[in-house]
DNA sequence: TACAATAAGTACCTGATTGGTGCTATTACA
DNA sequence: TGTAATAGCACCAATCAGGTACTTATTGTA
């Protein structure tokens, strides 16, 4: 289904709300939870993971929180995704990966994988978080 | 990881050596096997999938197999896609699945998944089998 | 100085998805 | 009639991702 995690997608519905919210003053896993009904541990979860891919801020001790690091155009979706989900790839066996690629010698595409899979991380590249918010009734 | 399943990948990789071969005599799923070093089961398997969705033609009997169904040029790699791995969808909340999208009302970003998903889906449409077995020494 | 609020980090459990296998029926050719 | 091949199931097993819990570190406030 080529689809991405479900972390992925809290983490744009998260990056989302702080973007609503700007960017001033932090906000806690706790008040993003309720605004998005994503339950609490899992808010927490990806917004540390967020952090730790230098896509939000984060602020310790009482009244602390998260916000956004930068602002919401220039954060695009491909950042997003790969915090979460790793290096967009479509197939494990693409440059690099020896290992586990048993047809390695066989494979009558070898090699054109990146074709596609740099298809793929532009279509990614080319959407902005602002984006995201734009057409939104 | 954006990943597209294995079987997807061995598609891709059945369906460039029954390129290569030429649409003219059906390949036996034993054939194909030795070829490109996939496990025979499993190769019938997709080969099975493929030709239910037409992108192969099947021979039964003795000195069946299967053939392409169209020239490699006609086949975008959206097709096999979506035959192996359904429709193209990057997150599972998009336009039409009401039920477990628990933030329906809450998310911020509602809607503009489908976005992202057309670029995705555009990306893999502007690939064909053909484009894949270009440039390869 | 103590306490409370909050993020950081780690480890674990569970359930769904998917890759892989096997069996039986069916078809076609020699 | 026998053999070679696909068709279509149903089933098993392993991996992985989502989710949860627990502990530690940090900061503001009383």
């Amino acid at each position: 289904m080529i689809k991405l995690g479900k972390l992925t997608g809290y983490a744009i519905v998260l990056m989302g709300q702080l973007a609503k919210e700007g960017i001033t003053t932090p906000r806690s896993a706790h008040y993003l939870s309720n605004k998005t009904g994503i339950p609490e541990p899992t808010v927490a979860k990806v917004l540390k993971i967020l952090a730790s891919k230098k896509l939000l801020a984060s602020v310790r001790g009482a009244a602390g929180g998260y916000k956004l690091s930068k602002e919401a155009e220039q954060t695009s979706i491909a950042e997003i995704v790969t915090a979460l989900d790793g290096p967009i790839a479509v197939v494990t066996c693409v440059n690099g990966n020896t290992g586990p690629c048993a047809a390695k010698g066989l494979c009558p595409v070898r090699g054109n994988w990146d074709h596609l899979n740099n298809a793929v991380t532009s279509a990614f590249e080319g959407v902005s978080l602002a984006n995201f918010m734009a057409d939104r009734g």
